[in-house]
DNA sequence: CGGGCGGGTTGATATACGTCATATGGAAAG
DNA sequence: CTTTCCATATGACGTATATCAACCCGCCCG
């Protein structure tokens, strides 16, 4: 099977990664203490442009869009880009970071609905509902578009090829979920972690980063709410995969030794 | 909590039922035998209107809309909407009977991702492919409502206030999921059990019907697929709820006799 | 420097649910 | 009417994963 074939998160990651370092017009190297810095950014040059919301426009509607997307300061480490409750007013994406997505039920029990990298889009939980029903945080130093929802609707009724990309965003957003739904309800402990680091290793390397070797942006115990595990079984699904020679994990940092082996076990 | 918050399949239904036999305009019975005829009905006088994409419209734009909707014979048991793998070409509205969508997955195995009763919409998963990712089948006479995509795409460039419902459901799929997600991830076999069946019979007394007398639509193994739990522990389960006098049930035939119970099993 | 603390690992034990087997009853088929 | 078959039910048993507990390690902070 190929590796596109895995779906229910690769969807989202096509290309690509944030705007590195790089010459400007005049030549002089922009960004080159802070990776995530925003002001100097729009969505011409941002190298996520292939995989973001532009990727469906054509220059001329790329400015019009980019007009009304929002860059804010860098966020840090547990900063929210938004709470469940908060008025909904826009969707997001990433330019560069990790963000984690998630809900927290009635008695306060946290449940991760998922893990955003650059290019990616979240937030969209929130368009059927005049409030949040997630909440979303940075795992890292973050750089967020925030993209206002209400001039993207109107934006949508004048460009066609925006309406019709996002209705593609929003239904593979559901398409993902259900992928997830059948892994909690049918795969192993085993099955569900290999299939998130082949996902990850996936959108690694459609960004032009290592499939093999990557930090995870979050933790154990996050990974585990994701999956519907404990930490614990998490912590002993990476130790056996170790044993096997499948993975050498550090902490968070991982290197996948046997990929083959790894996509034969999330292939369920 | 009110019934309203349990909201990851109670979003969908909202109000009414399917059309039932009534005088037309000529005073002539209509569907006395039939109630899943096809072909007198318009979404102006389909009862299904104020839950439905109708909702959202005017009189004069209901009739543009009217004009785009496809009602074919009605379906039998195990009759297909769609295939997976087939072009998508439309979404569907249920208007009476009751439909199953599903995913199978490379070994051939079965995901049931959702139920869907009248005046609920189903088939937004395949807006983002070329192809149905999923099936849908009838599981009892239906009687569906074909609204062909891209006459809708169009329409809802004309009509911003269809554009934005239109959002909203698919949104709203998305939440559905989620919350289908986090049951899957932290409920007991008999939490899930509880958590569907007041989720249908709240669906049902939204359309009038008995919320605590009715027929369940699925198999037990239908029902387990879709809780990821087997066959054996969903009868298991409902063998436990009649000792404990919360139900009583008679094959498909279910009378809850201890809603807040069941309510407060559910409402995890 | 020492103590506390959060994140991670590992082991021992418990348990909810799956698996396998068998039974029943109604519906469809012949 | 009999046979077959499918859906449902129920019991015995096995097992994957949760739970509980102890421990380690790096980091922050006093």
């Amino acid at each position: 099977m190929p590796t596109d074939d895995i779906r229910w998160i690769d969807d989202r990651g096509r290309d690509n990664d944030y705007n590195p370092p790089e010459l400007n017009p005049r030549g002089i190297i922009m960004e080159a203490k802070c990776p995530h810095s925003a002001t100097t950014v729009n969505c011409n040059d941002c190298r996520m442009s292939a995989l973001c919301l532009p990727m469906a426009l054509q220059a001329d509607e790329i400015d019009r869009l980019n007009r009304i997307v929002e860059r804010g300061r860098p966020l840090q480490r547990n900063e929210y880009i938004y709470h469940a409750g908060e008025p909904f007013k826009s969707i997001y994406a990433v330019r560069s970071g990790a963000v984690k997505g998630f809900t927290v039920n009635d008695e306060g029990v946290e449940q991760v609905t998922g893990f955003y990298l650059p290019g990616e889009i979240f937030g969209m939980d929130g368009i059927g509902h005049p409030n949040h029903i997630n909440s979303a945080v940075a795992l890292e130093t973050a750089a967020i578009c925030e993209i206002p929802f209400s001039r993207l609707e109107e934006l949508s009724t004048q460009i066609p090829s925006l309406q019709r990309h996002f209705f593609r965003l929003m239904s593979r957003e559901i398409t993902n979920d259900q992928q997830l739904i059948t892994m909690l309800s049918k795969n192993s402990a085993e099955e569900r972690i290999a299939t998130l680091l082949t996902s990850i290793s996936a959108r690694n390397a459609r960004r032009k980063l290592s499939g093999s070797r990557f930090r995870l942006p979050m933790s154990r115990a996050d990974i585990g709410n994701y999956m519907g595990l404990t930490v614990e079984t998490v912590s002993r699904v990476f130790s056996r995969f170790q044993k096997q020679d499948i993975l050498s994990v550090d902490k968070k940092e991982i290197e996948i030794l046997d990929l083959d082996r790894l996509r034969s076990m999330a292939n369920t």
